[in-house]
RNA sequence: GGCCUUGUGGUCAAGCGGUUAAGACGGCGCCCUCUCACGGCGCAAUCCCGGGUUCGAUUCCCGGCAAGGUCACCA
């Protein structure tokens, strides 16, 4: 067979010599240790959790080695694009501090450009026109209707799926019937003519899984789809190849693909990235665990975090302490740090899929806002009320002076102990919302009307703004005294039979009168920050 | 089903032939305390199973089992 008249009927036309685009996107001038690594999303637009656990580990491995972060578009599946989808995962990732160097809306370095897989047809097609002169690529004519007739005698058979040996129809085809099917219009596939054999066993070895045993292809996969675009395994080959990826970190999802690309990067004579494949999120399913899906949970959505305001740094952390089993520790000895002062390390990068874990993102969430100054947590909470809150949580940012005081009470900022109230925004906003409008009461009192209304009448009867904390319990005490409260707490456990309740009792009156809730911060500190004339009229009307 | 990966408390995990098997989250209890939150102290809870190798296996080997991934002209 002519395999070069082949792939000129196949593929028309000059394209340039395989060694131009060698030359034309020749290997970077980095330092000998730097890593080149890129995040390849399909532009849906949809970046979720495992995007970004991707991305932290691709981001952190190119610079903290002093190399490249590029992003590469993906659409060679037209079904898949969605507008603004570029912009989308940039400004995601941005929001937690990815930043790339290069790629495709971003710009950069336009020497690996473009960074759109439709834009760089030519190279592609350059290359499966070589291959089909070298005789490891073919036209395959089959239908889809014949290829899930052959995938279901092959399951009937208990065989293997899959276009490969004898059930390659097309691979060994008749120059006369090649050009036959050609000349009545037939459309076609380019598929590799696959040199590999399933029982060779290669050992490979995997930067993140260490040695592991993959089995050679024999899939004549299809290299080019019958829209003259390639698909993802083939543009990958000659992506990272031209784009010098050095490392791939990605998926486990894909190590069932690995031999495939393998053996393309071998067929193309092309030197092979290194690899590294980590493990996916898992979530609880009732008796088992499962990837964690884009259909079924929310949580799997990175909106779902900037939704409930959750602080984007706590995200990342979190996905620290899963990426690299040492970070936790480090964390714990450097809390000061950056977080890109870490030494991050693809071998200690996890093999086994952890279970998304909730209750953890929440107590780091908690650490992490309670690191935060007032000024800072009044910028970030009103950024997100801005976006996400009601009318009357906007509201709550008009009066500067006294949200920057709610929020040193509510943290403890500036005093001896930090408080650790909520995790999120919006909880946040829920736990200021007494300080700014009369909220209805959420706590019962656990006295009776009588006693109740006495003890607020006799408060506000010696209540003095002007008190200090001290002689403002002072007095509280001596309230609880008068009406038949332990005064003291020690004394009200050995003995409670004595009195009818304790000081905290006569406290938890004043604190639902005043807030509404059972549980608050320094009920003295709230006083003062609403001002006496707001609390006596709360007082009255409770 | 074939192939591949993984298997230490409820969760994330350290561990690399000899340890009282770290630590963190969660749970429980106590202390602090006007409530809550914070903080401090403490408790319970783990090496998937079966064979080897070895004086000795969580650790090495083999075999099961279980879980996950993947088998497209999607990535």
């Amino acid at each position: 067979m002519n395999y070069k008249l082949l792939a000129e009927r196949l593929l028309p036309g000059e394209y340039p010599a395989l060694e131009t685009f060698e030359e034309k996107y020749p290997p970077r001038n980095l330092p000998p240790k730097a890593e080149v690594t890129r995040l390849a999303p399909s532009p849906t637009g949809f970046i979720h959790l495992g995007n970004l656990f991707a991305a932290i580990a691709n981001e952190r491995i190119a610079h903290r080695s002093g190399g490249v972060l590029y992003l590469r578009i993906e659409d060679t599946d037209l079904k898949r694009k969605v507008d603004g989808a570029v912009e989308a995962v940039i400004k995601a990732l941005d929001y937690f501090d990815i930043r790339f160097d290069e790629g495709a809306e971003i710009g950069g370095d336009e020497t690996y450009a473009p960074w759109y897989q439709r834009q760089r047809a030519e190279i592609y097609r350059a290359y499966v026109k070589h291959l089909i002169e070298e005789g490891r690529a073919y036209p395959c004519f089959c239908t889809e209707e014949q290829l899930s007739a052959l995938r279901e005698t092959q399951t009937e058979k208990k065989e293997i799926t899959g276009y490969y040996g004898k059930y390659a129809r097309c691979r060994d085809l008749s120059e006369a019937e090649i050009y036959e099917n050609l000349d009545a219009g037939k459309p076609f596939v380019i598929r590799l003519r696959s040199l590999g054999n399933p029982e060779n066993k290669i050992k490979f070895r995997d930067a993140v899984k260490g040695e592991i045993t993959v089995t050679e292809n024999d899939q004549d996969v299809v290299i080019l789809k019958s829209d003259g675009i390639p698909t993802y395994h083939f543009a990958h080959a000659i992506d990272d190849h031209f784009m010098r990826t050095t490392i791939v970190i990605r998926g486990e999802e894909w190590l069932a693909s690995l031999p495939i690309h393998l053996e393309l990067f071998d067929a193309l004579g092309f030197q092979r990235p290194r690899y590294g494949h980590n493990c996916s999120l898992m979530k609880q399913d009732g008796e088992t665990r499962r990837k964690l899906s884009k259909r079924k949970d929310p949580e799997l959505s990175l909106e779902f975090y900037r939704k409930a305001g959750y602080f984007p740094r706590a995200v990342k952390v979190y996905m620290f302490t899963l990426l690299n089993s040492n970070f936790e520790e480090w964390y714990l000895k450097n809390p000061e740090a950056e977080l890109n002062e870490f030494p991050y390390k693809v071998e200690k990068m996890g093999k086994s899929g952890a279970l998304f874990d909730l209750d953890k993102l929440n107590d780091i969430s908690k650490n992490e806002l309670s690191r935060l100054s007032a000024e800072e947590m009044a910028h970030f909470l009103k950024a997100w009320a801005e976006e996400f809150g009601t009318e009357a949580e906007k509201g709550y940012f008009a009066d500067e002076e006294k949200l920057l005081k709610v929020l040193a009470l509510c943290m403890g900022i500036g005093g001896k102990k930090r408080r650790k109230d909520f995790t999120t925004a919006s909880q946040a906003m829920k736990f200021m919302e007494y300080f700014f409008t009369r909220t209805p009461r959420e706590d019962e009192y656990r006295v009776d009307e009588e006693t109740k209304n006495a003890i607020l009448h006799d408060f506000l009867a010696t209540y003095s703004y002007g008190d200090d904390a001290q002689a403002w319990f002072a007095k509280v005490k001596e309230l609880a005294g008068a009406h038949g409260f332990a005064t003291d707490m020690k004394d009200y456990k050995a003995n409670p039979q004595n009195y009818k309740g304790s000081v905290a009792d006569v406290a938890e009156i004043l604190r639902i009168a005043t807030t509404g809730k059972a549980n608050t911060p320094d009920l003295w500190t709230i006083m003062q920050i609403l001002g006496e004339k707001e609390i006596r009229e709360r007082i009255e009307n409770a």
